[in-house]
DNA sequence: CTGCATCCGCAATGATACTG
DNA sequence: CAGTATCATTGCGGATGCAG
């Protein structure tokens, strides 16, 4: 976080951003920011399918500790894209599910998900000539 | 990390996914990781949009750090998205450019970005909203 | 029993300075 | 100009303890 200055003046993109995700301090960058985080993308890709409650979440989200599950869950609640919804039984059944708004992210989220998968190949093959080349 | 379950039996989900993005272990997960990093995403936009010289990047991406853009673009190389060609002029000139792979992610990339600054506004009242609810 | 806040250890990150 | 090395800091991750 350096000053306010949102874009560097007389930077020949300047004028082809609409929003401008490369300048720190926009909040389209701290967005970008959120979204484009580890356990963000595939808690919503997670709840994209489904309702859930947060030890399933746990469960199906391999490798993610409670403590970071709860404070993203929180934080994309924060930005709407995630409803929290406490049922009043004993004990408390907690239950997360997508907003519409972040419904609407999903396809871009689905995308780099099926890029993943189907380009994995090609990305595990220019790691094997990158790691073969001249690094042993 | 835990064993080696790539998906728990009996999720509904089970039939719905090709690879497995929710595994720990699943390289389709290190893939996700990977472009779903906050600067990986940044520098791949960048270079969409034309090949580019370190500083050039540097200057472009605001608040990242040579460090971090030295050691994200070396992992881009390494999975075959960028490459890296070397001008043997005085001082060495370094280009980074997008490969075909790369480009194939882009459109995954350019999504968020649009869908960042189309439902920006959303997002913030929804901050404002939850901010105002019952947390001074 | 579920969900969340707090503590601490550690890896990753960021700023600075130096080399090819 | 491009990149590495070093040091200070932040934040993550894990364990524990508390509230409903």
């Amino acid at each position: 976080m350096q000053d306010g200055t949102f874009l560097s003046p007389g930077h020949p993109l300047e004028t082809r951003l609409r929003g401008d995700v490369f300048c720190a301090a926009c909040p389209t960058r701290q967005l970008l920011d959120r979204i484009a985080d580890k356990w963000s993308t595939l808690i919503l890709i997670v709840l994209g399918d489904g309702p859930m409650r947060f030890n399933a979440l746990r469960h199906r989200i391999d490798g993610v500790s409670q403590k970071m599950l709860s404070q993203t869950l929180k934080a994309l609640e924060r930005d709407g894209l995630v409803s929290r919804s406490v049922a009043p039984t004993v004990p408390v059944s907690v239950t997360y599910a997508m907003t519409p708004l972040g419904r609407s992210l999903l396809a871009a989220l689905q995308s780099m998900i099926d890029w993943a998968e189907t380009h994995m190949d090609e990305v595990e093959a220019a790691q094997a000539a990158y790691d073969g080349r001249d690094r042993p």
